[in-house]
DNA sequence: TTAGGGTTAG
């Protein structure tokens, strides 16, 4: 296959000509005391081949740079050094390990100098060569190196020949160029074996075409005859946690066992996150405790499973016992539990948090972090508090940071701070869907309808939409997907026929259609009929069609579960019976007996 | 004597 986009190739060339070597503080050679013992080590070898003469020999001369330039990246300078000595016998392996080991390494464009003095010195790449450079490309997010790469690829006629090559090719473009170019090349492929797949799997899991991942899953095993091992299965799982498909999760553990893949730490935690993920906490947690060994990740994804479903307490014993246990928190654990906090209210506890991150966790707060303490504090009704926050932090704050303000203010129906808030997103992102609708509707609650009609105008002329709500339901392994409003369910005259009846037993309770967020300016019949027919109320009523009485419905939704589908919910769950789990972008709800685990705060 | 595919929060 060519390499697509030949413009991007004319000018990439750049890359490789515009280069030096780039130093690094971790570069700084360790002084001779401090010298890890390999490095000690490596140092005699070196010494002892210089005295005995057999540095001069190719093979043995490039044995000692692989060894440095792959020790640690502090010996990369020494590596180098070694390699650029006027009397060293350079041969292919040695370019090739320096690269190996820039590539890896803290700077990875150095790989890239030293592939371009590898050029300049006459020496022709291999194909270890280029499986290194990939990488660094890969690393770097650089897509025009990758392009140029894959030219030189070519035109040394590399290409097509390696399953090393290709599968870098894949991962390559599946990461920094499109999904579908990485199907193009495995489809021109002829060596597709299991990592090629996985390769492929990847890409459209980091694209979010998690049905695709699933379907490609199915495809490998049964029309390709190749066997998927633990690496496919992280993938698979991670897409299952995604679209929330226990049916679908629950049978990849069970093929884990079946056929004796190995339970490696990272599919384990990545298992746990599925089921948590699923709504199937239970099972999160008996995986949790049954593994012998758990890192970091696996109390972190515990921890968030905690938080997801909001058993705050739970989360923060958790947190103890991972530091009991001698296990440091990373930037991400405390994420979870600044959002379990989030969930609960508790603006004690998340404050007592943030203060200890950088004095006793020694982790710097990052801008998702001021996220969540926005959003604790926001949802809390402090809204000055939170406000005087993002003005006084060290850091830029981002339109999601404002986002979060923005929706407190309007749950808290401030006004006047949510108009602050919203031109400040405005200046950021002048196309904020978020934004420009609150203004929309700030503007006609004060019935200034020609300012409503400006905003309108623009949203309509720059074709800015608000996302479309998304619920996905699974039936026998088959996932469905409702659109608010949908009719195109086979199904579709006994889902409205099951709305109608739902909305009838609701209001017999004294149900009143709450239409919180809508614009001013539609009639109140058609902000009822707009909020009645909420993708995850048609879920529900398919799977009160087609479930058996008493069993578990469960629910997927894209956006944040509306305050009628809320009620709506706990009625369906009261009057027939049934939980309801609903996990919405934020957390998850599950309904049961005409309450719900949220205790009505999200 | 070197190589490809890896889960987590927001």
């Amino acid at each position: 296959m060519k390499a697509p986009n030949m413009t991007v190739r004319a000018h990439s060339s750049s890359i490789l000509k515009d280069l030096s070597l780039k130093t690094h503080p971790l570069f700084t050679a360790p002084s001779h005391s401090s010298l890890l013992p390999s490095t000690k080590l490596l140092k005699q070898t070196h010494a002892k081949l210089l005295r005995n003469g057999e540095i001069h020999d190719s093979l043995t001369a490039g044995k000692l740079i692989a060894d440095v330039a792959t020790s640690h990246y502090s010996n990369l300078p020494y590596a180098f050094r070694l390699l650029s000595h006027p009397h060293f016998p350079l041969n292919t392996f040695a370019w090739n390990s320096l690269i190996r080991g820039f590539a890896d390494g803290p700077i990875p464009e150095n790989s890239v100098y030293v592939y371009r003095r590898m050029l300049a010195g006459g020496f022709a790449p291999n194909n270890y060569t280029y499986t290194f450079l990939l990488k660094a490309s890969a690393f770097l997010a650089e897509p025009r190196l990758g392009l140029s790469l894959h030219a030189n690829i070519i035109s040394r006629g590399l290409d097509g020949l390696d399953p090393y090559i290709q599968t870098s090719l894949i991962s390559f473009y599946a990461a920094l160029v499109s999904v579908d170019t990485a199907q193009q090349l495995f489809d021109e492929s002829s060596m597709r074996d299991v990592t090629a797949w996985n390769a492929l799997i990847k890409g459209y899991l980091a694209s979010g075409q998690y049905m695709k991942v699933i379907r490609l899953f199915q495809v490998m095993q049964d029309r390709c005859n190749v066997c998927a091992d633990e690496v496919t299965m992280l993938s698979v799982a991670s897409a299952c946690a995604h679209l929330g498909t226990l049916d679908v999760g629950k049978w990849i553990h069970t093929y884990i066992g079946k056929n004796k893949l190995r339970m490696t730490l990272n599919l384990g935690t990545a298992l746990i996150n599925m089921y948590a993920k699923c709504g199937d906490i239970e099972s999160a947690i008996a995986l949790f405790w049954k593994m012998e060994e758990k890192d970091m990740r696996t109390w972190s994804v515990m921890i968030s499973a905690f938080s997801l479903h909001g058993l705050a307490k739970e989360a923060f014993d958790l947190f103890m016992n991972m530091q009991r246990v001698g296990i440091d928190p990373d930037s991400v654990t405390i994420t979870a539990l600044l959002s379990a906090c989030s969930h609960r209210g508790l603006v004690k506890e998340g404050r007592i948090i943030l203060c200890r991150m950088s004095t006793v966790y020694n982790i710097e707060p990052t801008i998702e972090h001021y996220g969540c303490i926005v959003d604790l504090l926001g949802r809390a009704g402090h809204l000055d508090e939170a406000l005087d926050l993002i003005r006084k932090m060290s850091l830029k704050p981002d339109v999601v940071l404002w986002g979060s303000l923005l929706v407190a203010c309007r749950v808290h129906r401030n006004i006047e701070m949510g108009k602050v808030v919203a031109d400040e997103i405005l200046e950021l992102d002048p196309c904020n869907a978020g934004a420009l609708v609150f203004l929309s509707n700030l503007h006609a609650a004060y019935g200034n309808w020609d300012r409503v009609q400006e905003v309108r105008d623009k949203m309509k002329e720059q074709r800015i939409n608000k996302p479309p709500g998304s619920s996905l339901i699974e039936l026998n392994g088959v996932i469905h997907e409702f659109l608010s409003g949908d009719k195109s369910h086979s199904q579709v005259d006994s889902i409205y026929m099951m709305l109608d009846e739902i909305g009838r037993l609701a209001r017999r309770k004294g149900h009143k259609t709450a239409m919180d967020g809508f614009p001013f300016d539609i009639d109140d019949e058609d902000k009822e009929v707009c909020v009645s027919q909420h993708s995850e109320k048609l879920a529900v009523a398919f799977g009160l069609i087609n479930t058996r009485p008493g069993s578990v419905i469960r629910v997927i939704k894209n956006l944040r579960i509306c305050s009628d589908c809320h009620e709506i919910m706990k009625h369906v769950s009261e009057a027939f019976e049934r939980t309801v789990v609903v996990r919405d972008c934020n957390r998850f709800h599950q309904f049961s007996k005409g309450s719900c685990s949220c205790v009505d705060y999200w």
